[in-house]
DNA sequence: CAGTGGTCTAGACCACATG
DNA sequence: ATGTGGTCTAGACCACTGG
C-alpha cells in the first residue's frame, strides 16, 4: 500500500512539474494564484492527479510553481473550498475525487434514489443511543428524557465519500432496531421486520451551510467548506413519522431533482 | 443620502472600536482572525453594523483590531464568503443584510411561494431577446436559429437582494410577452393574457456552485461566493413547457421545502 | 524528531472607484 | 489625485501528524 502511495506521489510530482512549465499569462489580468488554481483544478478533474494520493508540501509546491508559499496557499485554498483537495495539518495535502455531479431523484414516495455512473457503497460509522433531540421529541411525540437511536452513515462513490447522513429513530416504533440493523445493515429491512411495508418521503428541506468538524471529517473535506444540507422525514402509510434524516453533500457534488409524478 | 451614509459609518466605527476592545483569547486555541470573524459576524447578524453602510478601510480596520492587514483580510474573507460583507475594489467594504433564512415552499402545483418576515419586492433587471439556449431549444422544441426572450429579475427582502433569476420564454407561446410584461410587470399576467390559466411546477433541480461575475453583482456578493442554484420549469395543463427558470441564492439565505400534498 | 499545514507580521506594488 | 481592495513576496513561529 505504501508502495502505491509513493508511486502516486511520484506521478503527481511529474504532472505538477509539467503543469508549472507553461509560462504565466500577464498577471495584471489573471492573478498567478488563479492560473495555478485553474491548472490544478483541471488536473484534478481529469484525474491527472490521482484521487487519494498526496501532493508535495506547500513549500515544495511553491518552489515547483515558482511562487511564494502564500501565493501557493491562495490557490490551494480555493481548491479545498471546491472539494478538489483536502489539507490535513501535519499530514499533507490530499487529492480528493473530482466532484461528479450526482443526480438524486426524490419522488416523494420512497426514499431518494441515486443515479451515478460509478459504484455506490454505504459505510456505517456508528449506531448508538442518545437523548432525543428536540426535533425527534416533536416529530415522534416523545417525553423530555426519552432515548432515541442515532445512525451515522457515509455513502461512497467508487470508494470516495460523497454523502454523510445522520438518522434518528424512535425506539417506540423500532424496539429491535439495533440488533436488526447490526445483522442486516439495512434500514428498509428494519422497517419490514417491524411491520412497516409502505412508506414515503413526507418532506425534504434543502439548505446550504459550511461543514462543521464532524461533517468535514466524514466527507474528507477541509473544515468550513460549503455544503448542501438536506433534512427530511419519512412517514408510514398512516402518516406517522418513522424516520428523521439529516444529510450533507459537498456543494458541487449533487443535483437534487424534485418532479411531479 | 450621503448624510446618512456618513452617520452609518460613524456608528460603525464606534461599534467596531467596542468590538476590538475585548482582549483576545489564547491564540493557540482560537486563531485571532477567527475571533475577529466571530465578533464581526455576530455584529452583522444583530444588525449592530448597519446593512448597506461602509466599513473603514482594511488598513484602518487592522489598526482598530490591533492586527496585521493580512490577518484582518483573513477574517474579512470568511465574512464575505458567508455573504455578511461585500468588498468592492476601489470602493470599500460594505455591510450586507444578515442572511435570514427564507423558507420557500414548492408545492409542485404553482410557482414557489415565499415565507418571509420582511417585505419582498421584485426588480426587473432586463428583458430582451436572445438566440435560444440549448436548454430552451430542447424544452420548447425550437429550431437552431430561433429567438427567445430572457427576463432577469432580482428579489429583494426589505430592499436587500436575496434572489436572482433568469427566465427564458418561447415567443411561439407568448408572442406579446414583451409589451405585456413591460406594462404589468407580472409573469402570471402574461400567462393569463395568452390564455394560460392553469400551470404547475413540473420539475425543480437544486444544486450548489460558486457565484459568477453577473450573479455576484446582482446579489451584491463578492465573486466566487458559494450559492444555491435552482433550475426549474413550469408546464401548462396540457403538460407543455411554458417557462424555464434558473435562480441563484446566497448559500445560507434559503431553505427550500418540498412536501407531499 | 522531522516535516506538515496554520497563523501572523512587515512591506510593497497594482488596478480600480470615487470625488 | 487619493484611497480602496487585490496581489505578491519574505521570513518567522506554532501545533499537529507521522514514523
Amino acid at each position: 500500500m505504501a508502495r502505491t502511495r509513493i508511486a502516486d506521489e511520484d506521478s503527481n510530482y511529474e504532472e505538477l512539474v509539467a503543469l508549472a512549465r507553461k509560462a504565466y499569462l500577464d498577471k495584471s489580468e489573471h492573478p498567478i494564484w488563479q492560473q495555478i488554481y485553474d491548472r490544478l483544478a483541471a488536473a484534478c478533474r481529469e484525474r491527472a492527479l490521482v484521487p487519494g494520493s498526496r501532493l508535495p508540501g506547500e513549500y515544495r509546491l511553491a518552489e515547483i510553481f515558482g511562487v511564494n508559499r502564500i501565493t501557493m496557499r491562495n490557490a490551494l485554498g480555493r481548491l479545498q473550498e471546491e472539494g478538489l483537495l483536502q489539507a490535513r495539518k501535519g499530514a499533507g495535502i490530499f487529492v480528493r475525487a473530482p466532484a461528479q455531479r450526482y443526480v438524486i431523484k426524490d419522488n416523494m414516495r420512497f426514499s431518494m434514489s441515486l443515479d451515478a455512473s460509478g459504484t455506490v457503497t454505504t459505510r456505517t460509522v456508528s449506531l448508538h443511543r442518545r437523548k432525543a433531540s428536540a426535533w425527534a421529541r416533536e416529530a415522534y411525540g416523545l417525553a423530555a428524557g426519552a432515548e432515541t437511536v442515532e445512525l451515522h452513515r457515509v455513502r461512497l462513490l467508487d470508494g470516495n465519500p460523497i454523502y454523510y447522513a445522520v438518522k434518528e429513530f424512535s425506539l417506540t416504533i423500532f424496539p429491535r432496531l439495533e440488533a436488526d440493523y447490526a445483522e442486516h445493515g439495512s434500514v428498509t429491512r428494519v422497517y419490514r421486520d417491524h411491520g412497516v411495508t409502505s412508506f414515503r418521503r413526507a418532506e425534504t428541506r434543502v439548505s446550504g451551510g459550511f461543514a462543521d468538524a464532524v461533517q468535514s471529517e466524514r466527507l474528507t473535506l477541509t473544515p468550513m467548506t460549503p455544503v448542501i444540507l438536506v433534512d427530511s422525514h419519512n412517514t408510514d402509510e398512516d402518516g406517522r413519522t418513522i424516520e428523521l434524516n439529516r444529510g450533507c453533500w459537498p456543494l458541487t457534488s449533487v443535483e437534487l431533482v424534485f418532479s411531479t409524478p
